[in-house]
DNA sequence: GTAAATTCTGACAATATGTCAGTCAAACTC
DNA sequence: GAGTTTGACTGACATATTGTCAGAATTTAC
């Protein structure tokens, strides 16, 4: 028995068909607080309100996280490695870098169009506590390091031009999430279209050059759909 | 009597030589909030530490704001007017747009620098309270405007290609945003010079073609000094 | 010097948090 | 299937922080 979160594509499953309740109260507050989260901001959400839409007491929460933060940060596990899956191909993948650049910004656009409101309150809730801080920046540098394995990699080739790797791809990835949660994490969501656009504008241009950016602009609108 | 916030370059002054220690009052506990947030985070900040560090007792707060949010928002206003002043090259004045565009940058950079934590307890302040979080992407907003102004004269020059200046012009600004917040926000600071050169490569490189870039990355740490 | 106005404070009520001792139910033993 | 063990659950409590208010204290006005 699993529960799908409503609109996200997250998944949080307790032990497929073993009995025991305990990993079922588990997904159940994990389930309540994704769903509360969707249609409430971070700062609205205590424990009481939680642990009403689940079917065990407040005490109870306690017996699986030790406070809101912890429980945000069981999410944003699970978010990660949805998010870098989208990603590799760029990372990893060898041919057209321009290309595969574009494939993987698209899947994570995807990716986090869909769960925007989460992901607002995740960088919401990292700014209340140290823990889910580090994190968040932890995440975030992991995928730096990715980005900075790469645009090496390129530079070897000659494709990218020599500059100091280490704050172009903090930037952009600084560009990514805050552009996603600023576009996708208040509801109305912004489309993930013209977001798209500026994203890779951003990076094509500043790794590879402008003049690969107007021929991705123009297919744009037909590959969103299709990726992941 | 006006006192000088320590390392910030920011005054709050309260009302030159009239007696009232009301707007004095006022401007001790503002203050008082700056210097706090220099070497804590936003999330440790009560009213009660707070009031500590000022001559009058945690009631009298209320006085003068109505919680910590508005406190905040009142120490924004300083800083927007400080950030926008320097950000003025590009937005207005004519000649080269590559050399204004990094003049503005340069300073703002300065700016951001001088008052990094305080930037970063603006952004976590404003994930907990919606009307210093309209306050936040209001300034934001405003930013991207003078941005996309900029932008479409300049498009209209032939200077930059045409494409749709909102969602780059905003991604552009997040950039900014996250990377003071995330590179200056916490002690040890990130020293400002790679900030710079990074942002700098990000703006001109995606406005206006990535032929400018290296001539402006080369003169970068000489002239960074100077500006404002 | 006295009255009016403003600023300040001690004490209180409200809300949310985290803890813990004790209860309850499932599952294991024989 | 009765008794025991294990783990999940809950009611009640202690703590922390917030926001309010009536009255005290201080400044300003006359």
């Amino acid at each position: 028995m699993s529960v799908k979160l409503a609109a996200s594509g997250i998944f949080v499953k307790p032990e497929p068909t073993k009995i025991g309740r305990s990993e079922n109260t588990r997904a159940d507050i994990m389930n309540a607080a994704f769903r509360f989260l969707w249609s409430h901001p971070f700062r609205e959400l205590t424990i009481d309100k939680l642990m009403d839409q689940t079917s065990v007491s407040r005490p109870s929460f306690y017996n699986y996280f030790s406070d809101t933060h912890e429980l945000i940060e069981s999410l944003l596990e699970i978010l990660e490695s949805d998010i870098l899956q989208g990603a590799s191909p760029w990372l990893t993948d060898d041919g057209d870098p321009v290309a595969l650049l574009h494939q993987s910004l698209a899947a994570e656009v995807h990716v986090c169009y869909r769960c925007g409101p989460f992901l607002k309150a995740i960088t919401d809730a990292a700014g209340t506590d140290a823990r889910l801080e580090a994190g968040w920046y932890g995440m975030l540098e992991r995928f730096d390091d990715a980005v900075i394995e790469r645009v090496i990699a390129d530079q070897a080739l000659g494709l990218i031009e020599s500059f100091d790797p280490w704050s172009v791809a903090t930037a952009l990835n600084q560009v990514n999430a805050s552009m996603y949660v600023r576009a996708f994490g208040q509801r109305p969501r912004s489309r993930p279209g013209p977001v798209l656009d500026a994203i890779s504008r951003l990076w094509i241009s500043s790794l590879y050059g402008e003049r690969w950016v107007a021929s991705r602009m123009s297919t744009l609108h037909r590959e969103q759909g299709t990726s992941r």
